[in-house]
DNA sequence: GTCTATATGTCGATAGAC
DNA sequence: GTCTATCGACATATAGAC
């Protein structure tokens, strides 16, 4: 039942068919590791949540672990993409800077329910695991990248550009909106919805007004 | 070898026994957990640190959660008492606020080595275990009260007292202290030494220097 | 109070049928 | 390619000796 008498291409080729279920179990095992934690998931519970059964997982991946860091490439490259989509439509003048900036972290904060719990379970496996560490760091390298690269027209705006490195400002508002989103999850009335955006403000306004550590030139 | 000759005490009674095999077995609990995970340890592993054997860890323990939990408050009460004696010599007139602020991270940072992973470790928890959830969000509250009675004397310092809530404030600077930590944990480099100042010194000036949503009348 | 021994269960990973 | 059956390792928690 696997070929067609006409010309067109069989429904699903064979690397077709495994490319799917390869998917499936990825989509299947972010759900779990961030339901359950890595070592709380069972690889048993995974390939169940997929439609599929343990066999089949381990015909795809070479164990839990593989599996683990493939959503830890997965993730970066998805952030890498949509940050560029977002500087794209900043060039073309689709869209104005700080909203650029806003939506950026909002998209992220508002797809994925279980995003933060994944990016815990991540940090926290990477800590205990020298190799993945520099896997991770490595992995965040080119979305903060993309970040930084939304930072300057917004440095720009405040009239900070050159005053300051966009790099460290790219830190500061990441660092600044992941704590603030895990605080969010864990005491929701404690972060009220326009504190990101209010933090963002009182960040921005104070690299406008502050000078450098080594005093630059008065225009 | 137990009894002395002398009228004094005996060395240790049985009560102070308990108390101190407690305390071993917590602090052995916490260096466990932070390196290994709360589903990566297991209770054999914890009580061979603290020196003893698994009956005595359920001697003095209802189980492995009691003992993360007891974790968890430990810590908070340990953070307020901190809180106390640091907002207690600003009132004294010993320390300027903003060195007793920047001594609250960086005490909170230096002291402990594995307190980020432990704290990651706890909200992973609550975040999957609705009942820890509102546990740990109270724990917060008593400290992140006292990160407010330390911002207070720092807004007044900047001419902002009374224009912006202290709560939001320290939520802010919490959190973005905790998520720059997180990041420089996972890559030095992109965090330099004085980057927490720096944007702590950005925050504070751009509090100052931002209306609040609700214009407030000039002086 | 603390230890040793063990009951009971679940895990990751593999082998072979289909 | 995927499924079922199973092995060995290790987990939590308990029971009884001392």
């Amino acid at each position: 039942m696997d070929s067609e008498p006409d010309g067109k291409p069989r429904r699903l080729t064979r690397a077709e068919a495994k490319a799917r279920t390869r998917r499936l179990l990825l989509d299947a095992a972010a759900r779990t590791f961030a339901r359950k934690g890595y070592a709380g998931a069972s690889v048993e519970e995974i390939a169940e949540a997929a439609g599929y059964s343990i066999g089949a997982l381990y015909s795809n991946f070479g164990g839990k672990e593989e599996l683990f860091i493939e959503l830890m490439v997965g993730g970066a490259k998805a952030r890498v993409e949509r940050g560029r989509r977002i500087v794209a439509a900043v060039q073309d003048g689709t869209e104005e800077p700080e909203q650029a900036l806003g939506r950026f972290f909002m998209e992220a904060a508002d797809k994925d329910d279980d995003l933060p719990l994944l990016q815990a379970e991540l940090w926290l496996y990477a800590m205990r695991n020298p190799r993945l560490k520099e896997a991770l760091a490595e992995a965040q390298r080119e979305p903060q990248a993309a970040l930084e690269a939304l930072m300057e027209p917004v440095l720009e705006r405040v009239g900070a550009a050159g005053a300051v490195p966009p790099s460290a400002v790219a830190t500061v508002a990441s660092a600044m909106f992941q704590g603030l989103l895990r605080q969010r999850r864990l005491d929701p009335p404690s972060v009220p919805d326009d504190l990101l955006r209010q933090a963002m403000r009182w960040l921005f306004t104070g690299i406008a007004n502050t000078p450098g550590p080594s005093a630059e030139e008065p225009s």
